[in-house]
DNA sequence: TAATTACAGAACATATAGTTCGGTATCTTA
DNA sequence: TAAGATACCGAACTATATGTTCTGTAATTA
């Protein structure tokens, strides 16, 4: 890839990162993120037709990394050894705290919807091979249960209380939630 | 009040119901729904200042009608012998399922965000009093999973398992979430 | 060195938001 | 029921943001 492509994307996500720390995302106009990424009109339309393509491409990239080993089905952390699902839970949010620059204003706003639907499709990926088959709840629910208590979990630690450690939080969860 | 002014309220919110249904609220204009409703475009602004101002005004119109009893501490409905928490709850899906015609399109899309915000704030106040002293998780944490499961869990009853009654919800709910 | 590719930024077209205002219909009250 | 108040209609207008196009320039690559 072309170095100043790189650099003016750089810019861009720093820009957008920047602003939505202080500003809302609706509130935001294409207009300050190029002035913020102090890039040219025409640049960033040509690398992002609009604003909520932004937001999307952002998102991908930050998730493709924290669930990377997730989704290969391989752990880099201490893991490796008994794979239980509690581990990888906790594994997750090692790396969502390491992602903590990028997503913090992310979180809060109303972008923090659209980056909790993207969150959440992931995690139903994760979550529904290891989903145990009990009772007479049906099973749809309980997947939805757990995703979406998980990724409010997260929404929480992230937006006012990270001081809380990853396996805090994972602990916080498994004994709120029935799985 | 007016009885013109009822009438240009309801056909307004009776066209944002209607085109909720169909597409995003984001894509929606105020055009959209001056056209709907039929009005003069004046009107709508008469009544208010912004879209986002008309969501508002439904989602706390609904929500005065579903929390009613709730936030007054009587029971209408059959409950009032053994107030226990669970019954409340059931109550409140009660109320909800009451009001199916005019949150069925607002809880999927964008304005769902807006909607579960605000019913997430009811929420607290209901939950709060209830929630009971134990462990050595958070209680700021432990409310927010409760307030957050419960609130996942009607969006996911109304967007696409309304077959479900409220009592099997409440079940669900309960067998699910550790309070 | 030559061809390609990306950038800057001005100019432009378009869409939506929100306001203003004069005329008309409806409601209220004395 | 007559008169004053109030709400509605809708056209015209301003303002703002979006997205496109184009030309000249600088960086990259072969």
């Amino acid at each position: 890839m072309d170095r100043r492509q790189k650099k003016t994307r750089k810019a861009i996500y720093g820009a957008f990162t920047r602003l939505l720390e202080t500003k809302s995302y609706s509130s935001l106009t294409v207009q300050d993120i190029i002035d913020e990424a102090d890039i040219g009109r025409s640049t960033f339309y040509a690398h992002f037709e609009t604003k909520d393509e932004l937001l999307r491409a952002m998102c991908t990239d930050i998730f493709d990394h924290v669930f990377s080993d997730e989704i290969m089905g391989e752990a880099h952390h201490d893991f490796s050894d008994r794979n239980s699902f509690r581990d990888h839970i906790t594994h997750i949010l090692y790396h969502l705290s390491e992602e903590q620059h990028s997503i913090r204003g992310i979180f809060s706003g109303e972008c923090g919807e659209v980056f909790m639907r993207f969150f959440r499709e992931y995690l139903y990926k994760v979550f529904e091979s290891r989903l145990t088959d009990d009772g007479d709840i049906p099973r749809e629910y309980r997947l939805d249960h757990a995703v979406s208590s998980f990724a409010e979990t997260v929404r929480w630690w992230q937006s006012g209380h990270s001081g809380y450690t990853p396996d805090e939080i994972s602990r916080f969860y498994f004994e709120s939630v029935r799985i």
